[in-house]
DNA sequence: AAATATGTACGATATTTTTCGTACATACAA
DNA sequence: TTGTATGTACGAAAAATATCGTACATATTT
């Protein structure tokens, strides 16, 4: 049943991701600031996913609460698999350097990096 | 006039970028082995992306011959940005570790990218 | 109680993207 | 010279996405 969620659908996981449970209008205020599109163009658009499977509902109340039925890491997985193939012609190695080259990470994040490459190699 | 390609669009570039130099029959007989879509279609695709400017053509001969006109390296970070802030919450970083940990990249990988960290954090 | 605000449902429309059919030109083989 | 193969052009249909209007129900004010 797998489904992949479009465009649209992916900003609005993104917010259920980082509240963990939404009415639609709790999404509808934070997608209001960067799109401008109706508050019935969101609401349709979560039922959509809830009829896909990508969202579930509680609707014992009037105002029903949604929440991801699927986890960051797996739309992130999804997406990134796509990108590997579609530009970067399947080399994962060359798509983290290109990241790292683009957006330049602090010496911080730069060792978590480097900390978490040493333990990859030690457990193989 | 920056123009974000299609999902399809992306499959023929990704084409074309590979070959440098490509007719519509080149672009069709790769993408007929993953898809199944008509001669026609692909032709189709290719004068739209002629249209909205991704690539150019050389139409002296009967064959006209496509190149891209946006790079790779372009489409790559079109693509970065967005999945970065869509579903990695804006953390580079956080994709980094991501793709490491689900492409086992070989050790040969993983040593290239801890160079390339070391040269990064040399040059700061 | 009447008016107003807030909510869902859902069909219809608009927009974007993909696919295809058909017309037509030209190269090339029989 | 007549098929047959191979090209382009391009309108139109199909499919996928996104947007909106309207109906209707239920809270909440006044």
């Amino acid at each position: 049943m797998e489904m992949k969620p479009t465009e649209s659908e992916l900003e609005i996981l993104q917010i259920i991701w980082e509240k963990g449970q939404c009415s639609v209008r709790d999404v509808h205020e934070v997608l209001e600031k960067t799109k401008d599109a109706g508050y019935t163009t969101t609401l349709k658009l979560m039922q959509i996913m809830h009829d896909k499977g990508l969202v579930e509902r509680d609707t014992t109340a009037k105002t029903h609460l949604y929440k991801a039925l699927i986890t960051r890491e797996q739309a992130q997985n999804t997406a990134l698999d796509k990108i590997i193939s579609t530009v970067f012609n399947g080399s994962s190695s060359q798509l983290v350097m290109q990241v790292l080259s683009n957006n330049q990470a602090s010496k911080e994040e730069l060792d978590m990096i480097k900390n978490y490459l040493d333990n990859l190699e030690k457990n193989n």
